[in-house]
DNA sequence: TCTACACAAATCGTATGCAATCTTTTTTGC
DNA sequence: GCAAAAAAGATTGCATACGATTTGTGTAGA
């Protein structure tokens, strides 16, 4: 069972039907940048190029319209999601409210065997940013949101690990809009120290360092309204 | 407007479609214990009680679903949740997390036609508590509830106001079959307090009530495994 | 040339039908 | 009488069909 499995396992681990299955995959490529913000799903597109009914590709859009990935319109389709500004700053405002809770939690429960997981974690962020080019920008991006649902699966709250995967993904739609540079590396530090700390069993430390991070991130983000973005919505609405 | 209208108004806005609407009232049926945990809840038999076909009520069960209320098997249909003491463990370990922040950002934020709203509010669930019998025992239920959203509401934040509307939800299923006594005039003496706080802009006194309030919920809940939902469970499984 | 209206194309919302799967009952063999 | 197998019944999973709504296009009139 490799360390994305073991992320996912709390959701996937009894999935019934090929609905989910489309979901994953529509949001691995949201999350990737694959589909851009805005981009149209129609239910017969989706359900062609998986080759289901349009029953499932709009089950599945429903469940990414649940998590805020997609935004659909009545008689219009869905569209990948498109977060405001407002949206973004709330997004990061959840995360700064859930996730150093989180780290205590998952501070207070870690073992031996989860701090392996951290670190091998941690080696693939590492490549991912040593390598370059757009394919490694994009699996970059998708391993430093798993370090953060590494660390909410162990916690161990179901419901919380549930709330960090959408906040997760939503950050990656956000960061897609609004990022300024590569944070990237200073992330990865931060992450290392992060398990550092919860290695240590400091869980105060592992908290703090955990806001911070989140603040460092939001801070590379440019929430002032663009030309490019407002317009695009005021033509949305 | 209403404040149950002010509560929901984030997420019923829009009401596109029925199934939003036949969600809006099994959600409501489950929270006000109308629908006991376990309850099937086939296709047909939603569907022809509304009045829809079986892909529309398929529709509103599947958000059910996903909010926690309504657990599905394949090919078999779905039941109303019956959560284990670890889930609502998790869901009052949740509330802990969140809840005190909410209630500083809404402190932050209220105004004084938010400050009357709460006051409405408390009065409400008075003239609940006074009354006897289970129907107000019901309302007094879904009252209690209703605070924490409007607490939510004004917080302003929509992605956490759609984390608490699920988790006071699933408070209700928890309260319901673990519930001890009625912690109800209890809670909204706290309830009062909470307002207090807010009104005379203590933001920190605000955040520890809130604390100690969820502390006290749940401290009134018997998560002893029972011989009577054991043996339910044993059967549905 | 520009505007307004009408028609055509595309897409969604919903109902219904069939196949697959699970549960229950009946039948059969011991 | 009891256990196991088989058939019947019920319910979901999924595909498809049709109507409704929206969007885009073309044409007629000013």
């Amino acid at each position: 069972m490799n360390i994305a499995d073991q992320i996912y396992s709390a959701t996937d681990s009894a999935t019934q039907d090929r609905a989910q299955a489309i979901r994953d995959q529509l949001r691995d490529a949201i999350v990737d940048r694959r589909l851009a913000p805005g981009t149209k799903l129609s239910e017969g597109e989706v359900g062609t190029l998986f080759d289901v009914s349009r029953t499932v590709a709009r089950a599945a859009l429903q469940m990414l319209s649940f998590e805020g990935l997609v935004r659909t319109e009545r008689n219009r389709g869905a569209f990948v999601a498109n977060p405001s500004p407002e949206e973004a700053r709330q997004v990061f405002a959840s995360r700064r409210l859930i996730e150093p809770g989180i780290a205590i939690a998952a501070c207070g429960r870690v073992t031996a065997a989860d701090i392996a997981a951290f670190k091998a974690q941690l080696d693939e962020e590492g490549r991912f940013i040593a390598e370059r080019g757009p394919n490694a920008r994009r699996s970059e991006i998708k391993a430093s949101g798993d370090f953060h649902l590494l660390l909410a699966a162990v916690a161990g709250n179901a419901i919380l690990q549930r709330f960090m995967e959408e906040l997760v993904a939503r950050s990656s739609l956000v960061i897609a809009l609004y990022g300024r540079s590569g944070i990237s590396a200073c992330g990865h530090s931060e992450h290392t120290e992060i398990v550092g700390a919860l290695g240590s069993g400091d869980c105060g430390l592992a908290s703090r360092l955990m806001l911070h991070h989140i603040d460092h991130i939001e801070a590379d983000l440019d929430l002032r309204v663009r030309a490019g973005p407002a317009l695009r919505e005021a033509l949305n609405f």
